[in-house]
DNA sequence: AGGTGAATAT
DNA sequence: GATATTCACC
C-alpha cells in the first residue's frame, strides 16, 4: 500500500518536474530569439534544462527517500538569478517583444513545434538591432555580443542595452529635438517597428478601424507617440488604398473580391498558401471588423522601394507571411465607400 | 482624439 | 524632385 502511495506521489512529482521542464524548454525557445543579446541567459536556461534532465532520472532512486527536491530548486534558483537581470534591462523594447510575440504567436495557432522554433529563430534577425528605430550615429557598437561567458559581460551588455534604449527612446529623442531647434527628429520606422505596427493593425481589425492610440498601445513601443503612429497610419492608408486598379483581380471587376487579411491587403498567394491552418485563429480580434472588414483597400501596387510599406516588409525572408497570417475577412462593396479614392474636403 | 493638408526634412 | 514625416488646424 504504502509503496503504492509513494509511487503515486513520486509519479506526480515526476510529472510536475516534467511539466516544469516543458515550461523551461518553452522558455528557452522564447529566449532563443534573443540569443544574441542574451547569450548567457539562453545558456543558463539550457543548462537548467540539462540539469533537470539529468536529475529527473536520478529521482527514481533518490525520490524514494529524499522526496521532492527534484531539480525544481536548482532551477528556481537559477532562473531568477539570471532572468531578473535581464528583466530589468528589458524595461521597454525587449520585454515587450516577448509579450507581444507570445500574443501573436498564440493567435497563429499553428503550432508546429518545429516551425515555431524556426520562426522564432528568424525573428532573431530583427533582434540583431535592438534599437527599433535607427539612429546610426547613436548606435552603440553592438559588436560586443561575442558569446560572452562571464556574468560580468552580462552586465556590460546590460549597460549598453540600457544606453541603447535611452538613446533611442523618448529621452534621446527629446534631447535631439532640442538640439535640433525644436522640430522633432524624424522617426525612422524600422522594419521591426513597422512589423509591430502591422501586427497591431491586425489585432485591431485593420487600418480603417484601428486608431492611432490603440495601435500605439498595442505596439508597446516606448517613446512612440500618438502622432507618429497617426502619421504612419495615414501614410499606410494612403498607400494601401491606391485604387490604381492594378489588381490582379481575375477580371472580377464587379465583385471585387479582394483578399483582405486582417484588414491588411495580402497577396492572394499568401493567404491561400495555407499554412494558415490555424490562421483563422485571429478570432477574438475580429472585433467589429465585420462591417469594415472589407475596408481594406485594394492591393497597393507596390510600395516605394525604400519604404517600409512594401508588401515585403518582412525582413525575415522565408518566414513567408509570418506577420500576415490572419483571418481572411470577406470583401464587399462596402469598401468602395470607405475607401473612396479621395476624401472630400469636409468643411 | 482622429483626420487632413501644409510645411519641412531627407 | 519625390517622399516621408511632422506640424497645425478642424
Amino acid at each position: 500500500m504504502m509503496k503504492r502511495l509513494s509511487n503515486m506521489d513520486y509519479n506526480q512529482k515526476r510529472k510536475r518536474c516534467g511539466q516544469y521542464m516543458e515550461a523551461l524548454e518553452e522558455e528557452r525557445r522564447k529566449i532563443h530569439v534573443f540569443q544574441r543579446e542574451l547569450p548567457i541567459c539562453l545558456d543558463l536556461v539550457t543548462q537548467a534544462i540539462e540539469t533537470c534532465k539529468r536529475e529527473l532520472p536520478e529521482m527514481a532512486t533518490d525520490n524514494l527517500y529524499g522526496q521532492s527536491e527534484c531539480s525544481e530548486q536548482t532551477i528556481e534558483e537559477r532562473r531568477p538569478l539570471v532572468l531578473e537581470q535581464f528583466l530589468t534591462i528589458n524595461d521597454s523594447s525587449i520585454s515587450n517583444e516577448e509579450e507581444e510575440d507570445e500574443e501573436f504567436d498564440d493567435e497563429h495557432g499553428t503550432h508546429d513545434p518545429d516551425y515555431d522554433y524556426e520562426d522564432k529563430n528568424m525573428k532573431s534577425d530583427w533582434l540583431k538591432s535592438v534599437q527599433l528605430w535607427s539612429q546610426p550615429d547613436l548606435l552603440l557598437p553592438k559588436e560586443e555580443r561575442l558569446q560572452p561567458k562571464l556574468i560580468e559581460t552580462v552586465v556590460k551588455i546590460d549597460e549598453s542595452m540600457r544606453k541603447d534604449l535611452i538613446v533611442n527612446g523618448a529621452e534621446g529623442r527629446k534631447r535631439e529635438a532640442e538640439k535640433d531647434g525644436g522640430r522633432k527628429q524624424r522617426r525612422c520606422w524600422s522594419s521591426e517597428l513597422h512589423r509591430r505596427f502591422l501586427n497591431a493593425l491586425q489585432h485591431l481589425g485593420g487600418p480603417h478601424v484601428a486608431t492611432p492610440k490603440q495601435i500605439r498601445e498595442l505596439m508597446k513601443v516606448d517613446g512612440l507617440t500618438n502622432d507618429e503612429v497617426k502619421s504612419h497610419l495615414q501614410k499606410y492608408r494612403l498607400h494601401t488604398r491606391r485604387p490604381s486598379q492594378t489588381i490582379p483581380n481575375n477580371g472580377n471587376s464587379q465583385t471585387q473580391h479582394f483578399v483582405v487579411v486582417g484588414g491588411l491587403w495580402v497577396p492572394q498567394s499568401d493567404y491561400s498558401t495555407g499554412k494558415t491552418t490555424g490562421g483563422a485563429t485571429t478570432s477574438s480580434t475580429t472585433t467589429t471588423t465585420g462591417i469594415y472588414g472589407a475596408m481594406a483597400a485594394p492591393p497597393p501596387p507596390q510600395w516605394p522601394s525604400h519604404s517600409n510599406f512594401r508588401p515585403s516588409i518582412i525582413v525575415e525572408e522565408g518566414s513567408e507571411s509570418h506577420s500576415e497570417e490572419v483571418l481572411v475577412r470577406c470583401s464587399s462593396p462596402a469598401m468602395s465607400s470607405s475607401t473612396g479614392n479621395h476624401y472630400v474636403k469636409k468643411n
